[in-house]
DNA sequence: TTAAAGTTGATAGTATTACTATTATATTTA
DNA sequence: TAAATATAATAGTAATACTATCAACTTTAA
């Protein structure tokens, strides 16, 4: 895969001090990914966080405000990513129904390598995604956190790929509603996969997940 | 609509003590509907429940081991109701065709009327559902949760569309997937068209959402 | 009808959380 | 080398998510 060394640069509203700026911040994020990984988003705490990277409480909300805006973060750190992911594949690619391919499966795949860019571990991170991001906007600050730019960096990724979709059929209606449910989708049914099976027809190694997304988006939009 | 007497049964494994059985259990399972609807789950607490029922917050452990638990009874509740409501609507509709046309209505639709059955109000329950179900099955304890039954309610409904899709197309290989797209599709798509609309595709009054899943679903179905 | 059983309400207490505030001590920079 | 800045340590706060105990009231059943 791509081995550049890549910088993701975060919009400085979604910190108080930017983490990337001292050697204490870069082990605030990375040590905080691999503690929600671990233990989930609720039972994750600053105070634990101090504890394991040798530091402090205090220390750490001096880069975030509280443990909601260091989630924040970590889902537009990993939307950036997948932007930039998302541009590099489809940037040289003539045929607009295979941008969209290969769009459709940088969002529905499951991250397995870690590309060593940063001090961030994008396998640990794609998980943290799956499993904690829909706290994040489900919260009752949801308007005024919209307002400040809190999500803007996965509003820009659906616009990207439900652009591809106009593309390719400038009649269909409802490009947004089909790439957002396609990502939230893809998410559910990794996690579903894992513990609740049922739900899903995830089988090991037979690539489900991105097949059903690529089929049901094809599908829609060469109908009618 | 149907006015009929209906009563729902939830396991007792769901509860400590029947809210059914009481009128105390009553209050706070209505009550907590509206609360949960207005404060949030986050902030809701049995401390404030029991305040405005004129109860008290111990009352209400009794009842319920935590206000995950309530929260977990809640969405049952819910799901046996639609569950209900599938049952109803598709008994005598002799064309499976028309019957999954209209399970998906029931799965996709906004909830806008309050049959009055019970003491529940499905109009919140349904906003509820929409805005904090992610939050009781996103948890580190999920699969022992899940072995005890927690979420079998939605399970059964989601094979039971599932059916219709096989019946209707027997070789297609992801009836599950398809139908909990449906459904966690639909919940997402009402909730990001309130707060962050540029996500979807709504407008007002035009049934976008179930309009969108309705033919995602039979332009799957029909091709190929 | 009366005693036993069950239900509820009130109070108190606990460990933990999600912070804020203050100050001392390092470290960097000018 | 002084000033500025960053970090660590400590203490404190209000609230949360409970648990435990006990008194009072209500229902039931012999």
């Amino acid at each position: 895969m791509e081995k550049l060394q890549l910088h993701i640069t975060i919009s400085p509203d979604l910190y108080t001090k930017d983490p990337e700026s001292s050697v204490l911040g870069q082990k605030i994020v990375s040590k905080s990914i691999e503690m929600i990984d671990r233990l989930g988003f609720e039972d994750f705490t600053f105070k634990k966080l101090g504890l394991e990277i040798g530091s402090n409480e205090s220390s750490v909300y001096r880069y975030f405000d509280s443990k909601h805006a260091l989630l924040v973060y970590l889902i537009n750190w990993y939307w950036s990513w997948i932007e930039y992911r998302l541009v590099f594949a489809t940037l040289n690619v003539p045929s607009v129904q295979a941008r969209l391919t290969e769009a459709i499966s940088i969002l529905t795949a499951e991250v397995t390598e870690d590309n060593a860019f940063s001090d961030i571990n994008e396998v640990l991170l794609n998980k943290i995604i799956i499993t904690e991001s829909s706290k994040a906007y489900h919260t009752k600050a949801i308007d005024s956190e919209n307002q400040k730019g809190y999500y803007k960096t996965y509003k820009r990724v659906v616009q990207r790929v439900s652009d591809f979709v106009t593309e390719i059929n400038p009649r269909y209606e409802f490009p947004h509603m089909l790439i957002s449910t396609v990502i939230e989708g893809a998410h559910h049914q990794r996690y579903f996969s894992k513990h609740l099976p049922s739900l899903t027809d995830f089988e090991e190694g037979k690539n489900n997940i991105v097949r059903f997304y690529t089929d049901l988006v094809f599908n829609t939009l060469s109908n009618k």
